[in-house]
DNA sequence: GCGTCCAGGTCTACC
DNA sequence: GGTAGACCTGGACGC
């Protein structure tokens, strides 16, 4: 089966690709030189799927792969959560003026970044955001890897994410036994029981009806969710205007222009408080610059 | 091989 | 409100 979805001007699958982490991290996997990604999902009905997403033109072209009939229906829902992963619904214009209007900004409109890979849930996206605190990016590939293919529903060679149900039924001990999450294991519990049991509508983030704070709140409130993973939460969430700090990027910043030496946080953001409202986003391209001009294997992208 | 450090932090208790 | 200490894991590094 496919089908395909009209994109926006200055849109760049691969720079969406590259906009962080979360294309190295399962379900998804890159497509051979970087211009497409694949993701397996569960649908609504149960039924699991593999995307897999190219850009031709102004087209996002879907094919899917595992499955012998989808219904209207299906495609409808396939549409949806590929918009919402991709981001091509989202209206950067305010960031791209930033950009036209900054020299030193101006590749963000060239390679058009600035939109942010997301997972099909933000149910995933704050699980995978949890297995990234406190620990080296290899380790979270661990962790989520493990969770991927201890829980998920299996198509093919691969699995999909496992979705608040499966992990509800799980206890503390199989999380830090089997998944390894080491003291994060009560949180991840906690919030597939609390997503679960209808406690927390977190999917409520994806569908425009909470205002910038009601999702400052919605995710403050979860257990595990700090200042950081607060932050990045947020950017995945059109909120652009928070500061994700961690140790990785302060230093990338202190190298870049304090010659190593390392800066408070609060120097930092004096920097880009300029580019309100989008100051979170603007520090966020402007460390990660680099990524899009690499050309070697892309696993050496996300590893540090 | 072994010990130590620390990485894309957060929470709690205590002051 | 600010801060110290505890918390899991696994890879890198020095010896």
């Amino acid at each position: 089966m496919k089908l395909s979805l009209r994109l926006p001007p200055h849109y760049h699958l691969r720079s969406v690709i590259l906009s962080h982490g979360w294309s190295a991290l399962e379900p998804f996997r890159v497509m051979p030189r970087r211009d497409g990604l694949s993701v397996a999902i569960r649908m609504s009905t149960g039924k699991p799927v593999v995307l897999l997403c190219t850009q031709t033109g102004r087209r996002l072209q879907i094919k899917a792969e595992g499955t012998d009939a989808v219904t209207e229906g299906e495609r409808e829902e396939i549409r949806g959560m590929v918009a919402a992963m991709f981001r091509t619904d989202e209206n950067l214009d305010g960031l791209y003026a930033w950009a036209r209007r900054k020299k030193r900004l101006s590749w963000i409109l060239a390679v058009g970044a600035g939109r942010i890979l997301r997972a099909p849930t933000a149910f995933e996206d704050t699980v995978k955001m949890i297995c990234t605190t406190n620990c080296s990016w290899s380790l979270t590939t661990l962790m989520v890897g493990r969770l991927t293919n201890s829980l998920g529903t299996a198509i093919g060679d691969r699995h999909t994410f496992p979705s608040a149900a499966d992990m509800a039924n799980q206890t503390e001990r199989f999380y830090r036994r089997e998944i390894k999450a080491g003291y994060r294991s009560p949180y991840l519990l906690e919030l597939a029981r609390r997503v679960a049991y209808g406690d927390l509508h977190i999917e409520r983030v994806r569908n425009g009806e909470l205002a910038e704070q009601e999702k400052i709140d919605l995710f403050a409130n979860i257990m595990g969710v700090g200042p950081y993973a607060l932050g990045n939460l947020l950017r995945l969430h059109s909120v652009y205007d928070r500061y994700a700090h961690d140790s990785w990027i302060t230093a990338e910043y202190a190298k870049r222009y304090h010659d190593g030496r390392k800066v408070s946080e609060r120097t930092i953001e004096r920097r880009y408080e300029a580019f309100s409202p989008y100051q979170g986003l603007i520090y966020w391209l402007d460390m990660t610059k680099p990524w899009y001009r690499k050309k070697h294997d892309f696993d050496s992208d996300f590893t540090s």
